[in-house]
DNA sequence: AGCACGCCGACT
DNA sequence: GTCGGCGTGCTC
């Protein structure tokens, strides 16, 4: 008998199935995971059984199998519909298996491998020949130490100048005086994160800072700022003080601070409503629930798009449906774009259906991860909640695939395999009998098209459930306030409508599309601004800890005080959310104002935790990124407040439009959702845009005919697939080169098959919009054409040949389909 | 001769 | 991606 097996760690220039011999009395079946010899060195390699054969493929019938080593799985862990999965996932997303498969199965089924070198062949004279490395002879001698073996991690704890040690570990292994073994352990599942704890009194502590300001002043800062806060993580020391471990240890030896590991909170401890709230259907969500079922029964039940204006009840749906394919006996599946903004949501659903829930996201730990997953796949929870990730879920006979907010980016994955959880859930939709329901108040612009071509259903909620009018928006023309004399982010309109919010006891939210303090900073002489020295972009100013960042590689530096290339005055400009809060306590100093974005949530501080203070409390003012616009209801928020709606309104994308309408019509729905109505300011510099004007009037439809429009002229998305191939490495010549080269062949392989500049159009090469991140450049194509099977066949082709070009030795290629970036 | 280093190419 | 093979060129 031969396995076919897919294998881990290969490039994608050589990944296909490889086949081997099932040695007598060894039971392979596919889904398993087994150890193989591969390559010249028949070095152990990990992979999985894709299928069995009594013969030899063609073209390998001349050489001769290497036989399977071991079993990994006493069971299969993938069936044969998550293995066809995978296949599609490769061919799709032009990925590995090995990228697919990992994509599929969670976290905690994975094996963590351990090096251990044993010792091999010693001669006599063996210290004789090695007079020369005494590296290797220590080496040898720590393991005949250890009783003649030891694990690579124990090694190198033993000796740290891990570069040396490398090379004279590779050196004693090819000399067989040691041997390599790799031992496969299950995967550790905790999580947890340092927390540094003051040891001392805040006195000593700061009698310490007293002293060593000079000799030490990082230490200094550290115990300053612990003597204040008494305990604090490891991630959020570094944020405010730039302190390094090598400080931390220096403070511990010396029994000023204690390190424990603690867990990291739990961020879906489900707490459900006291009762399961009883949803009575209007009209018109009876008609839509009833003609929705109708389509789970079918057999070939497709895709349907749910529109439904802000506050329409779509989760009334939701649930009826849920239901009623739990009723069916079949399972139900519900993907959100951030499981952290949906608290409600899962109350609801866990008071809705107890017992049935499984959620799916990120920020579990493995263990918790794969708890959920087997609760799954026995078929013990049949209602699972999810971020993008979760539609791999093995959910058991599933009657309905629900993606809420369609239209949100986090839906598209940006590293390999770059899937898209919606094309994902139409695949198992279709293969698995189950109906897959798109929801949304703004879909996509794709979306909406197909629905309105037939591809999809269309079922509409055009009535605001409760009998509430959609808040009144209004555009505010900030050039009016420049002229005014405003130097502040705040507009005469947005504080006067705040003030009278304070003075009702009602809440305010304010969205800005931004993080960060004052975000640059520029010389006032010669108006350079400081870059990051690995990537291609401006640093930007954090206030908190008065350091300059770089938001793509993490870099860090305290403030400049002068012009690094002029010695100029510097000068910070631009607002963000930490800015915006300082001008709004200016104007209103006695009152709280909250701020939620990346920077103030933590472990320690959650988002749940700043959402029900601002429920709780008597804060008047939200601000926020993005996270602010979505999914959340509070009974007394009566406006909302667009800081800066050109902010992504002017971004490079075709997509711009579609994600300045949703994200605002997104946010003024957050006002008005109690008794009293609602209302929304927008600021912005260009009130004329026809896309802020649609938003503020939330006329979906206006803006839908407008936009798919300019997508046809433009050749855009839904009429074209638009396919970016990008280019990665250093040189910044070889890279542009690379890119040049591949366009050049794909145009030649377009054509000869029958491709033309009608019906495929290639652009580029183009610097990415960041060209330079990490000292390594970017480079892209881009390809607008339909997104066939053929084309597909091409561009795989040619990646893999790719990889053997001279001149891509130092540069990866990658493809991205309809992306976001 | 002995070996470090870099490039090539194969991988069932 | 990883490793062995093989050439080059340097040192003892």
């Amino acid at each position: 008998m031969i396995a076919q097996v897919a294998l881990s760690g290969l490039i994608y220039a050589i990944d296909r199935p490889y086949a081997y011999q099932i040695p007598e009395g060894m039971t392979v079946r596919p889904g398993m995971r087994v150890m193989v010899p591969f390559s010249r060195a028949d070095r152990e390699t990990e992979g999985m059984v894709l299928e069995l054969a009594d013969e030899l493929p063609p073209g390998a019938e001349s050489v001769k199998l290497k036989p399977i080593l071991a079993i990994l799985d006493p069971e299969p862990v993938m069936d044969a519909l998550m293995l066809r999965l995978a296949a599609f996932l490769r061919e799709r997303y032009f990925c590995t298996f090995y990228d697919a498969i990992r994509v599929i199965l969670p976290a905690g089924v994975w094996l963590k491998s351990k090096e251990r070198y044993a010792l091999g062949k010693l001669p006599k004279d063996y210290e004789q020949k090695l007079k020369d490395r005494p590296e290797a002879l220590r080496l040898l001698q720590a393991v005949s130490d250890a009783g003649g073996a030891l694990d690579a991690n124990s090694l190198f704890r033993l000796f740290p100048e891990r570069e040396t040690f490398e090379r004279e570990l590779r050196y004693l292994c090819q000399k067989r005086y040691l041997k390599a073994h790799t031992e496969l352990l299950q995967k550790q599942s905790d999580k947890t994160e340092p927390i540094l704890q003051l040891a001392v009194d805040p006195e000593q502590a700061l009698d310490f800072c007293q002293k060593k300001r000079r000799a030490a002043p990082m230490q200094a800062s550290v115990m300053e700022l612990l003597a204040t806060v008494g305990e604090i993580s490891m991630k959020e020391l570094s944020y405010f003080t730039g302190a390094k471990t090598g400080t931390i240890k220096a403070l511990q030896r010396i029994g000023f601070l204690t390190v424990t590991q603690q867990e990291v909170l739990r961020r879906t401890q489900l707490s459900p409503l006291e009762q399961a709230p009883e949803f009575r259907l209007n009209e018109e969500q009876d008609a839509v629930v009833r003609g929705l079922k109708r389509d789970m029964g079918s057999d070939t039940p497709g895709v349907a798009l749910l529109y439904g204006v802000t506050g329409s009840g779509k989760t009334a749906v939701y649930i009826h449906l849920i239901r009623h394919c739990l009723e069916q006996g079949r399972s139900a599946m519900l993907l959100v774009p951030e499981i952290a903004l949906t608290p409600q949501l899962l109350s609801l659903f866990s008071a809705c259906f107890p017992d049935q829930i499984a959620v799916l996201h990120s920020s579990l730990r493995v263990g918790e991860r794969y708890d959920a997953y087997k609760r799954i796949q026995r078929g013990e929870a049949r209602v699972v909640i999810g971020t993008r990730s979760a539609v791999f879920a093995p959910i058991v006979r599933p009657g309905l695939l629900i993606l809420d907010e369609e239209q949100e980016h986090t839906y598209k994955s940006e590293n390999s395999p770059r899937y898209h959880a919606r094309e994902v859930a139409i695949y198992r939709g279709s293969r698995e009998g189950a109906l897959v329901l798109l929801g949304s108040a703004t879909p996509s612009i794709e979306t909406m098209y197909r629905a309105k071509q037939g591809l999809y259903r269309l079922y509409t909620l055009s009535s605001r459930f409760n009998g509430m009018e959609l808040p009144k928006a209004a555009l505010v023309d900030m050039r009016q306030e420049l002229q005014n004399g405003n130097q502040t982010a705040v507009s005469g309109p947005l504080a006067q409508a705040i003030r009278e919010r304070m003075a009702r006891k009602e809440k305010t939210i304010l969205l800005l599309n931004r993080r960060g303090g004052n975000r640059l900073v520029m010389c006032v002489d010669c108006g350079s601004v400081p870059q990051c020295p690995r990537c291609s972009v401006n640093l930007t100013y954090h206030m908190a800890n008065d350091r300059l960042m770089c938001h793509y590689c993490g870099y860090a530096q305290p403030m400049l005080q002068t012009c690094p290339s002029c010695g100029g005055h510097l000068k910070r400009v631009g607002v963000g959310t930490q800015q915006l809060q300082f001008d709004l306590e200016q104007m209103f100093p006695d009152r709280e104002i909250l701020r939620m974005d990346a920077d103030t949530i933590s472990a320690t501080c959650p988002h749940e935790k700043l959402l029900s203070r601002f429920a709780e409390e008597d804060i008047p003012v939200l601000i926020g990124t993005q996270m602010v616009a979505k999914g959340l209801n509070f009974e007394d928020v009566t406006l909302v407040g667009v800081v800066d709606a050109d902010a992504s309104l002017y971004l490079d994308h075709f997509r711009a439009s579609e994600t300045t309408f949703s994200l605002i019509t997104q946010v003024v729905g957050r006002s008005g959702r109690g008794e009293k109505s609602g209302q929304a300011l927008i600021q912005t510099l260009t009130p004329k845009n026809s896309v802020l004007r649609l938003a503020a009037e939330q006329d979906y439809n206006a803006f839908y005919e407008s936009e798919i429009h300019l997508r046809e002229v433009r050749s855009f998305p839904p009429f074209y697939d638009m396919i970016q191939i990008g280019f990665v490495g250093s040189p910044e010549e070889h890279v542009r080169r690379c890119a040049q080269v591949f366009a050049r062949t794909l145009w030649q392989h377009l054509e000869s098959s029958g491709l033309n500049r009608q019906t495929a159009d290639l652009f580029g090469p183009a610097p990415a919009p960041i060209v330079k991140i990490n000292n390594k450049y970017r480079y892209r194509l881009t390809l607008l054409c339909k997104n066939s099977r053929q084309l597909r066949q091409i561009l795989s082709r040619l990646l893999q040949s790719f990889a053997k070009w001279k001149e891509a030795k130092s540069v990866t290629a990658f493809v991205d389909v309809n992306g976001y970036e």
